[in-house]
DNA sequence: TAACCCAGTCTCAGATAGAGACTTTGAGAC
DNA sequence: GTCTCAAAGTCTCTATCTGAGACTGGGTTA
Protein backbone atom coordinates (compact mmCIF):
# COMPACT_ATOMS: atom_id res chain seq x y z
CA UNK A 1 0.00 0.00 0.00
CA UNK A 2 1.60 3.25 -1.06
CA UNK A 3 1.10 6.59 0.62
CA UNK A 4 -1.62 7.59 -1.81
CA UNK A 5 -3.74 4.56 -1.04
CA UNK A 6 -3.14 5.02 2.67
CA UNK A 7 -4.28 8.63 2.42
CA UNK A 8 -7.38 7.62 0.50
CA UNK A 9 -8.17 4.95 3.07
CA UNK A 10 -7.94 7.50 5.85
CA UNK A 11 -10.24 9.85 3.99
CA UNK A 12 -12.81 7.11 3.57
CA UNK A 13 -12.63 6.39 7.28
CA UNK A 14 -13.44 10.01 8.08
CA UNK A 15 -16.35 9.85 5.69
CA UNK A 16 -17.64 6.64 7.20
CA UNK A 17 -17.33 8.08 10.70
CA UNK A 18 -19.35 11.11 9.58
CA UNK A 19 -16.77 13.46 11.04
CA UNK A 20 -17.67 17.07 10.71
CA UNK A 21 -14.97 19.66 10.50
CA UNK A 22 -14.75 20.29 14.22
CA UNK A 23 -14.18 16.64 15.13
CA UNK A 24 -11.98 15.60 12.22
CA UNK A 25 -8.39 15.86 13.47
CA UNK A 26 -6.99 16.85 10.12
CA UNK A 27 -9.52 19.56 9.48
CA UNK A 28 -9.49 20.79 13.04
CA UNK A 29 -5.76 21.19 12.97
CA UNK A 30 -5.03 22.18 9.42
CA UNK A 31 -7.76 24.78 9.36
CA UNK A 32 -5.67 26.59 11.92
CA UNK A 33 -2.03 25.83 11.28
CA UNK A 34 -2.47 25.38 7.55
CA UNK A 35 -2.41 29.07 6.87
CA UNK A 36 0.27 31.16 5.27
CA UNK A 37 2.08 32.19 8.43
CA UNK A 38 1.83 29.40 10.99
CA UNK A 39 4.11 26.98 9.20
CA UNK A 40 6.59 29.72 8.42
CA UNK A 41 6.68 30.81 12.06
CA UNK A 42 7.24 27.24 13.18
CA UNK A 43 10.19 27.04 10.78
CA UNK A 44 11.57 30.29 12.18
CA UNK A 45 11.18 29.10 15.77
CA UNK A 46 12.73 25.73 14.93
CA UNK A 47 16.08 27.55 14.87
CA UNK A 48 15.61 28.63 18.45
CA UNK A 49 13.63 30.99 20.71
CA UNK A 50 12.98 34.42 19.25
CA UNK A 51 11.54 37.69 20.44
CA UNK A 52 8.56 39.33 18.82
CA UNK A 53 10.52 41.95 16.97
CA UNK A 54 13.15 39.44 15.88
CA UNK A 55 10.45 37.34 14.26
CA UNK A 56 9.13 40.42 12.55
CA UNK A 57 12.59 41.20 11.17
CA UNK A 58 13.01 37.59 9.97
CA UNK A 59 9.65 37.68 8.16
CA UNK A 60 9.18 41.31 7.15
CA UNK A 61 6.07 40.80 5.05
CA UNK A 62 3.90 39.66 7.90
CA UNK A 63 2.02 42.50 9.53
CA UNK A 64 2.36 42.93 13.28
CA UNK A 65 -1.32 42.27 13.52
CA UNK A 66 -1.08 38.84 11.88
CA UNK A 67 2.15 38.06 13.72
CA UNK A 68 0.42 38.62 17.05
CA UNK A 69 -2.67 36.73 15.99
CA UNK A 70 -0.81 33.74 14.57
CA UNK A 71 1.45 33.44 17.60
CA UNK A 72 -1.56 33.56 19.91
CA UNK A 73 -3.26 30.79 17.94
CA UNK A 74 -0.14 28.65 18.03
CA UNK A 75 0.11 29.29 21.75
CA UNK A 76 -3.53 28.33 22.27
CA UNK A 77 -2.87 25.11 20.36
CA UNK A 78 0.11 24.34 22.57
CA UNK A 79 2.71 24.47 19.80
CA UNK A 80 4.41 27.65 20.95
CA UNK A 81 5.36 28.93 24.39
CA UNK A 82 5.10 32.63 25.17
CA UNK A 83 7.41 33.85 27.89
CA UNK A 84 6.89 37.39 29.17
CA UNK A 85 9.65 38.99 31.18
CA UNK A 86 8.12 41.79 33.32
CA UNK A 87 10.87 44.24 32.51
CA UNK A 88 10.35 47.71 31.08
CA UNK A 89 9.97 47.61 28.18
CA UNK A 90 8.49 44.11 28.33
CA UNK A 91 10.56 41.38 26.80
CA UNK A 92 8.55 38.58 25.21
CA UNK A 93 10.25 35.43 23.96
CA UNK A 94 8.55 32.79 21.84
CA UNK A 95 9.75 29.22 21.59
CA UNK A 96 8.48 25.86 20.38
CA UNK A 97 6.98 23.52 22.96
CA UNK A 98 7.79 19.79 22.78
CA UNK A 99 4.53 19.41 20.86
CA UNK A 100 5.65 22.12 18.48
CA UNK A 101 9.01 20.45 18.00
CA UNK A 102 7.28 17.16 17.27
CA UNK A 103 5.53 18.91 14.41
CA UNK A 104 8.89 19.61 12.79
CA UNK A 105 9.05 16.06 11.44
CA UNK A 106 5.97 16.12 9.24
CA UNK A 107 6.63 19.73 8.33
CA UNK A 108 10.13 18.85 7.19
CA UNK A 109 8.64 16.21 4.91
CA UNK A 110 6.42 18.84 3.36
CA UNK A 111 9.29 21.27 2.99
CA UNK A 112 11.47 18.72 1.28
CA UNK A 113 8.68 17.83 -1.12
CA UNK A 114 8.26 21.52 -1.89
CA UNK A 115 11.95 21.97 -2.60
CA UNK A 116 12.05 18.90 -4.81
CA UNK A 117 9.00 19.67 -6.88
CA UNK A 118 8.88 23.45 -6.91
CA UNK A 119 10.52 23.68 -10.32
CA UNK A 120 7.96 21.30 -11.82
CA UNK A 121 5.10 23.27 -10.34
CA UNK A 122 6.50 26.56 -11.60
CA UNK A 123 6.77 25.12 -15.07
CA UNK A 124 3.21 23.81 -15.06
CA UNK A 125 2.01 27.14 -13.77
CA UNK A 126 3.68 29.09 -16.55
CA UNK A 127 2.40 26.68 -19.20
CA UNK A 128 -1.10 27.05 -17.87
CA UNK A 129 -0.80 30.79 -17.90
CA UNK A 130 0.47 30.79 -21.46
CA UNK A 131 -2.39 28.58 -22.59
CA UNK A 132 -4.95 30.86 -20.98
CA UNK B 1 20.42 16.22 13.85
CA UNK B 2 16.72 15.89 14.55
CA UNK B 3 13.93 17.17 12.36
CA UNK B 4 13.62 20.37 14.30
CA UNK B 5 17.25 21.30 13.77
CA UNK B 6 17.01 20.34 10.12
CA UNK B 7 13.98 22.56 9.71
CA UNK B 8 15.73 25.44 11.41
CA UNK B 9 18.76 24.97 9.20
CA UNK B 10 16.59 25.14 6.10
CA UNK B 11 14.94 28.30 7.33
CA UNK B 12 18.33 29.91 7.88
CA UNK B 13 19.36 28.97 4.36
CA UNK B 14 16.30 30.73 2.94
CA UNK B 15 17.14 33.77 5.02
CA UNK B 16 20.73 33.77 3.87
CA UNK B 17 19.65 33.42 0.25
CA UNK B 18 17.37 36.42 0.69
CA UNK B 19 14.46 34.50 -0.82
CA UNK B 20 11.32 36.52 -1.14
CA UNK B 21 7.98 34.81 -1.02
CA UNK B 22 7.73 34.26 -4.76
CA UNK B 23 11.06 32.44 -5.06
CA UNK B 24 11.02 30.49 -1.82
CA UNK B 25 9.73 27.02 -2.70
CA UNK B 26 8.01 26.51 0.59
CA UNK B 27 6.18 29.79 0.57
CA UNK B 28 5.40 29.65 -3.12
CA UNK B 29 3.83 26.24 -2.73
CA UNK B 30 2.33 26.29 0.71
CA UNK B 31 0.72 29.67 0.19
CA UNK B 32 -1.41 27.92 -2.40
CA UNK B 33 -1.90 24.33 -1.35
CA UNK B 34 -1.73 25.05 2.37
CA UNK B 35 -5.27 26.34 2.51
CA UNK B 36 -8.30 24.73 4.05
CA UNK B 37 -9.56 22.96 0.96
CA UNK B 38 -6.58 21.94 -1.15
CA UNK B 39 -5.25 19.32 1.22
CA UNK B 40 -8.72 17.97 1.82
CA UNK B 41 -9.39 17.67 -1.91
CA UNK B 42 -6.10 15.86 -2.42
CA UNK B 43 -7.13 13.40 0.28
CA UNK B 44 -10.49 12.92 -1.43
CA UNK B 45 -8.86 12.37 -4.82
CA UNK B 46 -6.31 9.99 -3.33
CA UNK B 47 -9.12 7.44 -3.18
CA UNK B 48 -9.59 7.66 -6.95
CA UNK B 49 -10.90 9.93 -9.71
CA UNK B 50 -14.06 11.82 -8.86
CA UNK B 51 -16.52 14.01 -10.67
CA UNK B 52 -17.26 17.56 -9.62
CA UNK B 53 -20.57 16.82 -8.00
CA UNK B 54 -19.20 13.71 -6.30
CA UNK B 55 -16.51 15.85 -4.66
CA UNK B 56 -19.15 18.30 -3.58
CA UNK B 57 -21.16 15.51 -1.98
CA UNK B 58 -18.06 14.17 -0.22
CA UNK B 59 -17.23 17.60 1.21
CA UNK B 60 -20.58 19.32 1.60
CA UNK B 61 -19.33 22.39 3.43
CA UNK B 62 -17.22 23.64 0.58
CA UNK B 63 -19.10 26.06 -1.64
CA UNK B 64 -19.23 25.33 -5.36
CA UNK B 65 -17.36 28.54 -5.90
CA UNK B 66 -14.40 27.49 -3.74
CA UNK B 67 -14.52 23.96 -5.10
CA UNK B 68 -14.13 25.26 -8.64
CA UNK B 69 -11.45 27.72 -7.62
CA UNK B 70 -9.42 25.25 -5.59
CA UNK B 71 -9.55 22.59 -8.29
CA UNK B 72 -8.41 25.11 -10.90
CA UNK B 73 -5.46 26.13 -8.74
CA UNK B 74 -4.48 22.52 -8.17
CA UNK B 75 -4.77 21.93 -11.89
CA UNK B 76 -2.62 24.96 -12.66
CA UNK B 77 -0.01 23.63 -10.24
CA UNK B 78 -0.04 20.27 -11.97
CA UNK B 79 -1.32 18.28 -9.00
CA UNK B 80 -4.73 17.49 -10.42
CA UNK B 81 -5.86 16.50 -13.89
CA UNK B 82 -9.17 17.78 -15.22
CA UNK B 83 -10.79 15.62 -17.84
CA UNK B 84 -13.78 17.03 -19.68
CA UNK B 85 -16.02 14.65 -21.61
CA UNK B 86 -17.85 16.67 -24.29
CA UNK B 87 -21.16 15.05 -23.56
CA UNK B 88 -24.33 16.92 -22.75
CA UNK B 89 -24.45 17.67 -19.93
CA UNK B 90 -20.66 17.82 -19.71
CA UNK B 91 -19.01 15.22 -17.56
CA UNK B 92 -15.87 16.42 -15.79
CA UNK B 93 -13.62 14.01 -13.93
CA UNK B 94 -10.81 15.08 -11.62
CA UNK B 95 -7.89 12.87 -10.72
CA UNK B 96 -4.45 13.20 -9.15
CA UNK B 97 -1.48 13.50 -11.50
CA UNK B 98 1.73 11.61 -10.66
CA UNK B 99 2.95 14.84 -9.07
CA UNK B 100 -0.20 14.99 -7.01
CA UNK B 101 0.21 11.39 -5.94
CA UNK B 102 3.80 12.11 -4.92
CA UNK B 103 2.41 14.71 -2.55
CA UNK B 104 0.47 12.02 -0.72
CA UNK B 105 3.62 10.95 1.16
CA UNK B 106 4.34 14.20 2.99
CA UNK B 107 0.63 14.84 3.41
CA UNK B 108 0.18 11.46 5.04
CA UNK B 109 2.91 12.39 7.52
CA UNK B 110 0.98 15.51 8.42
CA UNK B 111 -2.28 13.62 8.72
CA UNK B 112 -0.76 11.05 11.02
CA UNK B 113 0.72 13.76 13.20
CA UNK B 114 -2.69 15.42 13.37
CA UNK B 115 -4.40 12.19 14.39
CA UNK B 116 -1.78 11.48 17.05
CA UNK B 117 -1.73 14.90 18.62
CA UNK B 118 -5.23 16.22 18.06
CA UNK B 119 -6.38 15.27 21.54
CA UNK B 120 -3.47 17.16 23.09
CA UNK B 121 -4.21 20.23 21.03
CA UNK B 122 -7.89 20.15 21.91
CA UNK B 123 -7.02 19.96 25.58
CA UNK B 124 -4.62 22.87 25.39
CA UNK B 125 -7.21 24.85 23.48
CA UNK B 126 -9.91 24.31 26.08
CA UNK B 127 -7.53 25.16 28.93
CA UNK B 128 -6.56 28.36 27.20
CA UNK B 129 -10.18 29.25 26.67
CA UNK B 130 -11.00 28.60 30.31
CA UNK B 131 -8.13 30.78 31.45
CA UNK B 132 -9.23 33.63 29.23
C1' DT C 1 15.72 67.68 23.42
C1' DA C 2 14.69 64.50 19.85
C1' DA C 3 14.52 60.11 18.01
C1' DC C 4 14.09 55.14 18.63
C1' DC C 5 13.01 50.64 20.63
C1' DC C 6 10.04 47.24 23.14
C1' DA C 7 5.35 44.49 22.12
C1' DG C 8 1.82 45.10 20.82
C1' DT C 9 -3.37 47.52 19.78
C1' DC C 10 -6.48 50.19 16.76
C1' DT C 11 -8.77 51.69 12.70
C1' DC C 12 -9.82 51.83 7.98
C1' DA C 13 -9.78 50.18 3.31
C1' DG C 14 -9.36 46.36 0.25
C1' DA C 15 -9.28 41.43 -0.67
C1' DT C 16 -11.36 37.11 0.07
C1' DA C 17 -14.83 33.46 1.34
C1' DG C 18 -19.51 31.68 1.67
C1' DA C 19 -24.64 31.29 0.58
C1' DG C 20 -27.50 30.56 -2.65
C1' DA C 21 -30.00 31.81 -7.08
C1' DC C 22 -29.35 30.98 -11.99
C1' DT C 23 -27.84 28.69 -16.57
C1' DT C 24 -28.44 24.99 -20.54
C1' DT C 25 -29.55 20.72 -22.26
C1' DG C 26 -31.05 15.87 -21.76
C1' DA C 27 -33.15 12.05 -19.23
C1' DG C 28 -36.59 9.98 -16.46
C1' DA C 29 -41.29 10.19 -13.89
C1' DC C 30 -46.25 10.84 -14.30
C1' DG D 1 -46.75 16.61 -22.94
C1' DT D 2 -45.05 18.52 -18.85
C1' DC D 3 -42.51 18.42 -14.44
C1' DT D 4 -38.52 17.87 -12.25
C1' DC D 5 -33.84 16.70 -11.67
C1' DA D 6 -28.93 16.52 -12.60
C1' DA D 7 -24.61 17.88 -14.88
C1' DA D 8 -20.72 21.68 -13.88
C1' DG D 9 -20.28 25.44 -13.05
C1' DT D 10 -21.13 31.19 -12.94
C1' DC D 11 -22.94 35.33 -10.68
C1' DT D 12 -24.07 38.43 -7.11
C1' DC D 13 -24.38 39.96 -2.49
C1' DT D 14 -22.86 39.92 1.97
C1' DA D 15 -19.78 38.67 5.83
C1' DT D 16 -15.36 37.88 7.19
C1' DC D 17 -10.46 38.33 6.97
C1' DT D 18 -6.20 40.60 5.91
C1' DG D 19 -2.72 44.29 5.46
C1' DA D 20 -0.92 49.01 6.02
C1' DG D 21 0.20 51.98 8.97
C1' DA D 22 -0.72 55.24 12.95
C1' DC D 23 -0.61 55.09 17.95
C1' DT D 24 0.78 53.79 23.00
C1' DG D 25 4.11 54.70 27.00
C1' DG D 26 8.14 54.41 29.40
C1' DG D 27 13.17 53.87 28.96
C1' DT D 28 17.62 54.30 26.31
C1' DT D 29 20.57 56.49 23.11
C1' DA D 30 22.55 60.73 20.38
Amino acid sequence: MDACEALGAKFELWQAADLDSSRCPVRGLLDQIGDRWSTLLICALAVGPRRFSALHRLIPDISKRMLTQTLRTLEADGLVHRDVQPTVPPSVTYSLTPLGRSFAGPLLGLVEWAETHFAAVLQTRSETKRAA
